[in-house]
DNA sequence: GTATGCTCTTGACCTATGTCAAGATTTTTC
DNA sequence: GAAAAATCTTGACATAGGTCAAGAGCATAC
């Protein structure tokens, strides 16, 4: 639904009548089942996104086989491949859902219209690139310094959210660490309390 | 000197020369000798700074005194703590010359100015952003899937500049893994051509 | 509501990479 | 340009975390 956008950009920014009609009508609402795909490595992303409702992943395939995942997005996040999006080449990247979940979806050409029609749009999205730019500086620096124990420790400090909604298999992941292990320190992070 | 910084400009954008003007005004020419800091952890960034000459290093040191290399820089990159700039709290990480260098900063009050006064600056700022995320989730996506030595060659692949000018040191840092063991993976690495 | 798959846990074992130490090189300093 | 300091290499050994396998616990589907 689409409400749910309206109220998200009232929480950051001021619109007029005519701004806010103007966003709406480039607005296009996707529905997707869990384990759907939104994108598939090999296809091109041409969208910006926003997640209304539900959870997905954004994950890498190696030559191995084995997944990574490279990001997680819940309600009010934003999700895509930006690199397919600006540079227009095929996605190395999977993005599907891990619970039914609904999006609502920008062309990214209108979405550049709108950002550089309507300042304060333009500076919102400038303002959470920033911000997805210093969570990756974080998680670059988590990835270098931390143990497999603090890396699930500050995962639950940032994102505990996350903790409840997403299956353990994909957090050991996202942290760069097996299932097996991350089973064996919420085990020894339990007992310590 | 400033004339790197302009023409770094050139090939990136189109200026008047009133423009280009208000710009130059705002500059600071910074000289840091090696092994001076930039900035210090706990102190506040409140800079844009682009590297004209030289080699800098952004680096965070864990509990255990252990200094992780967060970042890399050398002649037309921009370096910074933008977490510190943006939140206004002391940072968390030391910016150091690698070599003798040279940058240009902007108070970031008035590099913001100049971002909105001159459209065509305001949109390469934010390019740059875009690019510098999708650097740092290529760069996640390296430290949770690759090998010690998938993590050297494909930083010689990209950054083959630096592996020279950088020492292995730190650039063992940078990828996560310890000196020895690069020191171990460039031999092998060697031997198979 | 029971059968079929997923996900999670646990144990036994393995391996890539880390750590420590000593010597060899290279770089810096005066 | 010699001495001191930093960096890099190499070997021996240690260990965090991975892998494999089996079973337990939960969902999902018909």
């Amino acid at each position: 639904m689409y409400e749910i956008f309206r109220q998200y950009l009232d929480t950051k920014i001021k619109l007029t009548a005519d701004e806010s009609l103007k966003i709406q009508e480039c607005a296009i609402i996707k529905k997707v089942r869990k384990h759907q795909y939104l994108l598939q490595e090999g296809d091109v992303w041409k969208y910006d996104a926003f997640i209304s409702k539900g959870c997905l992943r954004t994950y890498a395939i190696d030559e191995r086989g084995d997944e990574h995942v490279i990001g997680l997005g819940i309600e009010n996040w934003w999700i895509g491949d930006r690199e397919s999006l600006l540079s227009g080449n095929p996605s190395k990247f999977n993005i599907d859902a891990v619970e039914d979940s609904e999006l609502v979806l920008f062309a990214h050409q209108n979405f550049e219209k709108l950002c550089m029609d309507i300042p304060a749009f333009g500076n919102m999205v400038s303002q959470i690139l920033q911000r997805s730019f210093i969570a990756s500086q974080n998680r670059i620096q988590a990835a270098l310094s931390y143990t497999a124990e603090e890396k699930y420790r500050s995962f639950l400090e940032k994102y505990s959210v996350f903790a409840t909604r997403i299956p353990q298999n994909m957090i050991a992941s996202y942290l760069g660490i097996s299932p097996e292990t991350l089973s064996r320190v919420r085990k020894s992070v339990s007992k310590k309390h």
